[in-house]
Order: C-alpha cells, then sequence, then structure tokens
DNA sequence: ACGGGTGTTTGATCTTGGTCAAGTTGCCGG
DNA sequence: CCGGCAACTTGACCAAGATCAAACACCCGT
C-alpha cells in the first residue's frame, strides 16, 4: 500500500491537473485515487454509463470511440500520458458519451468522482485549473468540428503532421514525426477511411512535401506544408 | 444609470449561470457588467480577437461562424436567448476561435473578463456553475461531432427536429415546430447545404414524416420519425 | 525459414452531397 | 398594385470520399 500511494501521488504531481496543488488537498485525493491496468484492447467506459471518477492516462494509448447505431464507429480522440477523459459526465448528471479503449497495455489514475467534487468545493485553485482544463478541451473539439466542416481530407492530414512536429521547429527544416499509433486509428480520428489516408500520404509523398517509412513521416519541407494546409 | 442597472441585474438573476448566486456577488458584477446593443448583421467578435468578457444573449438571435482560409465560412452554433457565448477564451490565454454576428436585432450583456475571474475565484459557488456549463457545451460539442463523424445529412435534420420540438410530447402525437432562423442558416449549422438541406426536407415530407409549410414544420408522427434517426 | 494473422496498399466502382445555374416564391416599400 | 430583392426550390452535373475486393508487407512465434 506504502508503494502504490507513493505512486499514486508521483503521478497526480506530475499531471498539469494537479501539480502544485495544495498538499493537504492532494493528499486527500491521492488518498482515495488508484491505480488501474488495462491490457491492449480492454474496454475502460462504455457509452451510457455515468462517469465514476476522472481518468487520468500515466502510461500506454487510450482511443475513445463514438458508436452509430448500426455496428459503425469512429476514433473521436486519441489520448496519451498526462492526457485525462472522460469529465463532462463527472459535472453533469449526464452518463458517458464515448467509449473508451486502452489501445495497448496502459495504465491510468481513478480519482472518484464525490472526492474529486468535495476536494472542488475547498480548493479554489484546483476549480481554476479544471475550468481552464475544460475550455481547452472545448478548443481541442471546436478545431475538430473546424476541420471536419470545412477543410477536406488531405488539409486534414497535413494539420495533424503539423501538430504532431515537435513546436520549437521553425524554418524549411526537415522533420521527423513518428505515428504513435497505427494509422488505421488515424485515419478514423481524422474521419477518414484506412484507404482513403493511405492515398493522401501517398499523394503528398507524389509532390515531394513527405516521406513515408512504416510508422515515420518525413517532412521534407515544413513551410511549403505549411502552405499546402492552405491551399 | 438607475434603470440600466436594475434592469443589468434581472437579466443577469433570469440567466441560469447567475440565478440565485450570492447577491454580494451578483451586485459586484452587475456593476461592471453592460447591456449592449446590436442590428442584425452586426458583428459581434471575430475571430482571432482576445475574448474581452461573457456574452450572455437576453434578445435576438447569434450566430457563430468558423471560417476557412478561402472565403468559405459555415454556421457553427446558433444561439438564443439565455445562453451565453466565448467563454472558452476566457478562461485560457488563446483568442476567440469563433466569429459572432447577430442574425437580428440583439440585445446581450457584457460581463468583462476581469470582474469575472476575479467573482469566480472569491465564489466557489459561481465556480461550480461556470464547470457545469463548460461540461455541457463539452456535450453539445461532443454530439455535434458525432453527428457529423457518423450520420448521414438526412439524419442530422432528423436529429435536428426533434431536438427542437418541446420536450414534454411523447407518443405519436403530431407536433409542429418553428424554426428559429431562415433555412440556409439552419443548413449551415448541420454541415449542408441550403439545396441539400431544402431536398431531405422534401424527401422527409415525400414519405409522409412532416409538412413543410414555410417556417413552420409539422411532424406528422413523432414515433415514427425517431424510428428513422436510426435507419 | 515458414506460416499465419494483422495492418497497409491498390484498384474498380458507387454514393453522398456539393456546385452552378435557372427558376419560384414571398415579402416589403413605394 | 407593382417592382425588386432576398430566400427558397429545382434540375443537371460533378467531385470527394466510401465501399468492396484483392493483393501485399510485415511481424512474431515456432
Amino acid at each position: 500500500m506504502c508503494a502504490a500511494a507513493v505512486q499514486v501521488l508521483q503521478a497526480l504531481s506530475a499531471s498539469s491537473l494537479f501539480a502544485g496543488l495544495d498538499p493537504a488537498a492532494l493528499g486527500r485525493l491521492a488518498g482515495s485515487t488508484e491505480l488501474r491496468d488495462f491490457s491492449g484492447g480492454a474496454v475502460i467506459c462504455r457509452e451510457g454509463q455515468p462517469g465514476t471518477g476522472l481518468h487520468l492516462v500515466t502510461r500506454g494509448q487510450v482511443k475513445l470511440l463514438l458508436q452509430a447505431g448500426n455496428g459503425h464507429e469512429k476514433v473521436f480522440d486519441l489520448i496519451g500520458p498526462g492526457a485525462c477523459f472522460g469529465e463532462p459526465s463527472l459535472y453533469t448528471d449526464q452518463p458517458h458519451q464515448i467509449t473508451a479503449a486502452a489501445i495497448v497495455d496502459t495504465q491510468l489514475l481513478h480519482v472518484p468522482r464525490a472526492d474529486l467534487l468535495s476536494t472542488l468545493q475547498e480548493t479554489p485553485e484546483l476549480a481554476l485549473r479544471v475550468i481552464k482544463g475544460l475550455a481547452s478541451r472545448i478548443y481541442r473539439r471546436t478545431h475538430d468540428l473546424k476541420s471536419y466542416m470545412l477543410m477536406s481530407g488531405t488539409q486534414r492530414v497535413i494539420c495533424y503532421l503539423l501538430y504532431e512536429v515537435p513546436l520549437q521547429q521553425e524554418g524549411p527544416a526537415e522533420v521527423a514525426v513518428t505515428l504513435p499509433v497505427r494509422k488505421g486509428l488515424i485515419a478514423s480520428r481524422l474521419n477518414l477511411t484506412q484507404e482513403h489516408f493511405s492515398r493522401i500520404l501517398h499523394e503528398l509523398a507524389a509532390t515531394a512535401l513527405i516521406k513515408v517509412e512504416g510508422q515515420r513521416v518525413h517532412i521534407r519541407d515544413l513551410s511549403r506544408l505549411r502552405a499546402a494546409a492552405m491551399s
């Protein structure tokens, strides 16, 4: 229990949501937080269920899925270490809108809803962070909405690649990006079929904007790729 | 000034965000809040600008627009009395992602950012409401994302109509819905062209699910329409 | 090295919804 | 009552992207 408690506290402190928070509040939260492990493919929570708490990814990769009446499903977001998901259902009384599943073996923290909400009321600093976190989430969703509403498939792929580029890179430098998950999932995340995504990648390679080597994508000319996103 | 102050206080108290809040906090907010009037077509705020404060619609209709590089633009949301917009830019340091414009003559309240943020820190109750409000916003955006990612145009139109139906209605009753704005705007909101929207409406009328009379849409059979959304 | 499963690519074809252009309708001001 | 303009409808055509099917590549365990 001691080792686990230390691990939980460390993991919480490492997250942007809880880092540097009042130690007393953090300790209280850590007391009820538990580490959970999921093997690749395991479902973490399902659309329609009530939200039991905050999920924070510490290791692995999680996909959030939207499901249609007919078996179709789409990857709605991909979540890596440091990010959390499933909050909206904590703060409203509505059930989860999404299904979450581990893509690879994944470890996450589960902060129970009741403890989080009570800490929230006693810790204005935490409330502000939650607000900020939710606002950034809306930014992200709005950006996705924008790309589906008025960008072409090619533009979405370019934006995705540019987003994955380490930020500091500037100018016409040659950069390499490693796709975090298999291509089919990224395609779905971009609201494309795997086939179409593949074709777009090749079309970009044909104009010498990128070079694809398995999971690695080499960007030949960053500024020219940025320009291509505007077409 | 006195009449205006009373009006502001009343309007704030009528909104779900501020209703029933600690009178002292409410009074302080009301002191810096101002009423703003826009005539139809006027731009309220523009993409890329920093957020100056919270906008709460008290009268009229507002459209939120997303704009692409090439002049194209889409209606991202339609806002009526009682709802607010532009919060995300208040709680992060990022500029507005959207452009807001009045559709008809519109009145709104503007709560300056600094006052809102300071009141937020002193009033946990308000912080909780803001969190809840942002979480519902994410629900709404996620729903939109879902409809663009895995529903057909026809399904989106049906969902929209069902959403506009007064909630209490059940069973195979015949209901009438009045479209809040002109059809072109609704089409854009549903990520359809005006032409396609028109065709879908006629196709639904052809199967006797609805009847269209200008701005009024009569739903012939609610449960059958619900079933059609699943197709 | 071999076999099999998963992931990716390629090609042919089809569907949805967009575009362009030409009517209609309907409303409002004179 | 009559323009005139804006919203809406209708039709013919087009294009982006989906679907289906088949090959191909790459691991990984034996």
